[in-house]
RNA sequence: GGAGGGGUACCAAAGCGGUCAAAUGGGGCGGGCUGUAAACCCGUUGACUUCGGUCUUCGAAGGUUCGAAUCCUUCCCCCUCCA
């Protein structure tokens, strides 16, 4: 059986809906086309949360389609009530172009760049939305939708059921979304969106739209909610979120995240977010879950810091938990020695780092015996750490809890 | 526009003059058990502290009181029903 992007899709586990899979299927055999995602602007970077709509791209690139990258410039200014209980803030107009920009390089990192014919295509809607003319537009398009039919949508009903109040601004969102896409399918002949799930209302809007409109046939595809199997949803960890760049996370704490995968996830998760073959993952299914854990940590790191950040990490998560020493990924502050020549009070010493929020935090952490200095639990807040304390390196190791580290280097 | 209900910590939700930094649940964090997993058990969850306390917090601003999350006034926001 020949391979194809949507039978791949599907063994992925990225299938959810499809308007017309079969008719899809034969176009995407015969021919090459452009497919899009659109991306919230909101945040100042994406998370892991996006990161199934990224490896679809790459998945597109894979059997020589081109992706097409949304982003939001317009609709951000709006607000996807999509999945949404509340109504999100609205960005300033400065803060959303600096957000695409960052944004626009974790594309580029992900995806391939050179070939001319599967390159991402970066389109901002802010470009034609900010040009609307209004009375145009609701003769044009508006006339399209009717109320009774968006009002049965789940973002609305949600919202509507919930008693909680819906704008009208936000109420107009997917009509946005749905003119979004057939605009693409107009200046760049894009016959496929994608999106998570929760997007499925908001893509047959824009299929509907582009029939009545133009007459063309166009499709959409999402992919599932990834509900974690302890029923969390990804990339939302309350510890903040998995950013995908490296100045918002690091590639160790990355590396960990995967590594820190529940068991139950794991197969799922190499099928995912990896790039490793499926016959090979198959084959190692049954390997020891915590290799495969490392693998997946590895793999996954690959892919957004490259392989040397990638082992590094690999490498020093080795050194933390299996030998109790440190290694070089880890995050260090550096000190003037001055500080500590007559003595410093461990909580104030602590406070250099960013692993608490406050005193209180870092008292509370001795008292339950969650802070370590060099390995050793620090009983007495009141403790006074001396130079002579430091070992021939200059550092301390710093741990709070089993698996936040960080190193406090003294320097003259 | 009219009538009623409501805004409490990360979230949900009690409290309705002092004993309230505020019950309870969830979440978070830490400890134990383990495998850097899950489940489970325990602790903790405003800030500062010379550990005696001190300061800030219950939509906002004023007021009553020895004393307010709790009572009064004004304002803002949300919800329900009616128009």
């Amino acid at each position: 059986m020949e391979n194809s992007f949507l039978k791949e899709f599907k063994e992925r586990e990225y299938y959810n809906q499809c308007t017309n899979e079969i008719e899809l299927e034969n176009i995407m055999g015969s021919s090459k086309i452009k497919a899009y995602i659109g991306f919230d602007c909101t945040a100042q970077s994406l998370h892991v949360g996006s990161l199934l709509q990224i490896m679809c791209l790459r998945l597109l690139q894979k059997f020589g389609h081109q992706p097409i990258v949304l982003l939001g410039g317009g609709t951000t200014r709006i607000g996807d009530p999509s999945g949404k209980e509340e109504t999100r803030k609205i960005l300033s107009e400065k803060e959303i172009e600096k957000n695409i920009k960052n944004i626009q390089n974790v594309f580029k990192i992900f995806l391939k760049t050179k070939n001319p014919k599967t390159k991402p295509i970066f389109v901002n809607n802010f470009k034609w939305l900010g040009k609307l003319n209004y009375i145009r537009f609701l003769r044009d398009i508006g006339k399209h939708f009717t109320i009774n039919k968006m009002l049965s949508f789940d973002s609305v009903k949600l919202r509507l059921d919930r008693e909680q109040s819906l704008s009208y601004m936000e109420f107009n969102y997917m009509i946005l979304q749905a003119y979004d896409f057939l605009e693409l399918s107009k200046t760049k002949k894009c016959i496929l969106q994608i999106g998570g799930s929760d997007q499925w209302g908001n893509i047959i809007n824009g299929v509907d739209l582009i029939k009545r409109h133009s007459s063309k046939s166009v499709y959409g595809l999402t992919t599932p909610l990834i509900t974690l199997a302890s029923g969390a949803k990804m990339g939302k960890t309350e510890k903040g979120a998995i950013w995908l760049d490296k100045k918002l996370l690091s590639p160790f704490d990355y590396w960990q995240f995967w590594r820190n995968t529940d068991d139950r996830d794991v197969i799922k998760f190499l099928k995912m977010f990896t790039d490793l073959d499926l016959k090979e993952i198959n084959k190692i299914s049954n390997n020891d879950i915590n290799s495969l854990k490392i693998i997946l940590a590895n793999e996954a790191t690959k892919m957004l810091h490259g392989k040397d950040a990638a082992l590094r990490a690999q490498k020093t998560a080795k050194n933390i938990f299996e030998k109790g020493s440190i290694g070089d990924d880890l995050q260090s502050v550096e000190i003037k020695i001055k500080l500590i020549e007559d003595g410093i009070n461990i909580i104030d010493l602590v406070n250099f780092t960013d692993l608490f929020i406050s005193k209180s935090d870092i008292r509370r952490a001795i008292q339950n015996k969650g802070l370590k200095l060099n390995n050793i639990t620090i009983n007495d807040e009141k403790l006074i750490v001396s130079k002579d304390q430091l070992d021939n390196k200059n550092y301390f190791k710093l741990s709070h809890g089993k698996k936040k580290h960080v190193l406090l280097k003294f320097t003259n």
